[in-house]
DNA sequence: CACGGTTTGTTCACTCATGGCACAAAGTGC
DNA sequence: GCACTTTGTGCCATGAGTGAACAAACCGTG
């Protein structure tokens, strides 16, 4: 009369199966209230209910019945859906040129708590990553919430399935480091739940983007961005990330955008890399390039203030043009929908957006294409968030099983 | 690519949900046997069991259950699965620089019957495809067999989704021609049934290889060809075709390969489209150009029969590091887990396969990307299999829908 | 302020795909 | 022949989801 189930089949932990979804739609605001969250999921109202109510029960959502509020159209108002404040989170956490920053992250992309750790950064991953996951822990510790999950970003590709990552460049780690399995180590070493996520930093911006910011509602999301040295780039598919049969998908650096460019130590000459980052910009304005982890401040801070210098214009314009040119190359290959730019690609969009479309739509195939829409990143701390993207989806796959 | 599968699913229309993955694990040849089945789609026996009954029962499949033949194994023999011959078909058309072709071709890509058309291709796409048309339906008279749609293939980009043959070029078509609305009133006028699709003939290829062919088993699928003249390029992303978000996706013909080469009409130079195709190769060998419809043939008989000869040595060589650095370039983009090649590509790669993968190996940027396999095309007459698939999809997706 | 009209939430019986079992069937090896 | 293994089948339980009827909450209008 007791043990119904004595054995852990995959289906007997499969809850409702439209909860995934459902919680996806809140949790990307596209289901404000009861009756969207019906119609977008295609069921009947007694399933999203039921649903709702589940999720609710679950301690992810909050169902507000109460309000009589401005309702605007006629008929019975609906009950309005929102993440719920006091809910899970989970830990996430960034690694750059600068330092670190961890954060408390809820549903919805909701930075809960953070602090911006600033330490140089070491050539030994173990104990960056070890003070990084260290800081999180006091945040949950303070905050008292509960975890389910940690995700890192960082600036490197990073391959699968082995979790390695190749080029962490201007962070000084070695080439190949295990920071999967380094950063799992301190999350489990740190007593915190749940798996343990870590991602390239210009993917995870673009997932980010596409979840919660300028990337919302696209199908096809391609996000090109420029850090402190070279070029990232990221594409999201129908909401999945695609990051290539071994994670190294995007790696966009090397497409040639001027023949008689610069050699680059890929080989080729002229690749977006070094011909559209922050010290190929500084070197064309003829400035003096600062400190390295300061290169992409300097540039974003000389583009927005003396962009009436015609050394820096003249700069700014050469660099539009090279990026117009890779990102036509870019279009013909994988046709977005959308396109959202990040770093000192921002700025230089924000700089001349219509040079820049002018460009891209000169040089790629068809007029259609030509005019994809090209967007400046809008989030802060996007792939902070980013990473908080990859431990939040287990629970949007399967709510039930990742709660348990 | 004509119905962008609608994720709006009426639950109305819902059948057994496992049946249509079935049918899919059957049509692509991973289904030998039910036991098989039932282990890939991870369900019961029982489920198994009646989802095959019930595609038997739909007149699609063979569930072969006497033969005591060589098992091999212990236990109980499966019943082995197969694809039922005298089942229903779809009419698959091609439209070439040399004429057209139609066949009928039934679930496992097999060509049923199939007439050469050799029609010279003249200015009116009506006026072809009515005959390509009703080529087919005079196949389909003669067959008996019942028809559940009809897809084709054609040498151009294809807008979605208007359904606008975009570049035509080498069938002297007009550009922006709306092919797929012309193929629909041609299917519907020959009193064929079902839905109607076309589709660019190098993503139709793809798509064959895919599920038929040397793609079998990939997740990240690179299938680069050159026709006559240009080159196209096609991705098969976990089993479905990606082609952008209007279609124009992997225009890979323009990517720089060659910084000093010769200018293209797309406004760069040394474009992988210039510099890799029949053309390309025969005044690099020094040879006499015959008529355009017979370049590609031309170029591939050189290739094979005279490869002796230092002059096409020498021409081969040169395309095989273009097409490398081409190749490179789409790895460290798309970083597929394999690459198959059409065309020209495809007799290139035969020549010298080591050079060609040696030098995507040196050109990629990570030794891991670099040792993506490289194949050659497998079937006969892949993209008008590839147009057959279009047609079947909507059965393998929903068959008790689209067979109702 | 009662009135229909409209939209949404809720309850309840029903459907049906699937899981879980027990048992039968069909092979292999000794 | 007999154990053993593997697969097919019949039957019942489960539970997610539907569909329809009803209740609730808001709008306007007179």
């Amino acid at each position: 009369m007791n043990g119904k189930s004595t054995t852990t089949r995959t289906k007997l932990e499969r809850g409702r199966s439209a909860l995934g979804p459902a919680l996806e739609l809140v949790h990307t605001g596209r289901a404000p209230t009861r009756a969207v969250l019906t119609s977008e999921l295609g069921v009947t109202r007694a399933t999203a209910g039921a649903v709702a109510a589940e999720l609710e029960a679950l301690g992810l959502i909050k169902v507000d019945s109460s309000p009589g509020s401005a309702a605007g159209s006629q008929g019975r108002p609906s009950h309005r859906l929102s993440v719920r404040d006091s809910g899970p989170v989970v830990l996430a956490a960034q690694v750059h040129a600068d330092g670190f920053r961890a954060a408390l992250v809820g549903l919805g992309g909701r930075i809960v708590a953070t602090v911006p750790g600033c330490v140089a950064v070491m050539a030994d991953p173990a104990q960056v990553l070890g003070e990084v996951v260290e800081a999180g822990a006091q945040l949950l510790r303070e905050s008292g919430l509960r975890c389910v999950g940690a995700g890192l970003a960082v600036p490197s590709a990073v391959a699968e399935p082995e979790g390695t990552a190749l080029n962490p460049l201007h962070i000084a780690w070695p080439a190949g480091a295990p920071v999967r399995d380094i950063f799992s180590a301190c999350v489990r070493a740190a007593g915190i739940n749940g798996p343990a996520f870590t991602g390239n930093d210009v993917n995870l911006t673009a997932l980010a983007e596409h979840r919660h910011g300028a990337g919302r509602g696209a199908q096809h999301l391609l996000c090109v961005a420029t850090g402190h040295r070279g070029v990232g780039g990221a594409l999201v598919l129908d909401g999945r990330l695609h990051s290539g049969s071994s994670g190294l998908a995007l790696e966009v650096g090397h497409l040639t955008v001027n023949a008689e460019g610069r050699p680059c130590h890929c080989g080729g000459r002229g690749c977006l890399d070094v011909e559209t980052d922050p010290l190929a910009f500084l070197t064309a304005a003829r400035r003096e390039p600062g400190p390295e982890e300061s290169l992409l401040k300097q540039s974003g801070d000389l583009l927005r203030a003396e962009y009436g210098d015609p050394a820096v214009r003249a700069a700014a314009e050469e660099l539009i043009d090279r990026l117009g040119l890779g990102l036509a190359g870019l279009v013909n290959i994988l046709n977005p929908d959308r396109i959202i730019l990040g770093g000192l690609h921002r700025d230089l969009l924000e700089a001349d957006p219509e040079r820049l479309r002018a460009v891209v739509a000169d040089r790629s195939l068809w007029g259609r294409s030509g005019s994809v829409p090209i967007l400046a990143c809008t989030l802060d701390h996007n792939s902070l968030v980013g990473a908080a993207e990859l431990a939040w989806q287990p629970v949007l796959d399967d709510p039930l099983a990742a709660l348990a």
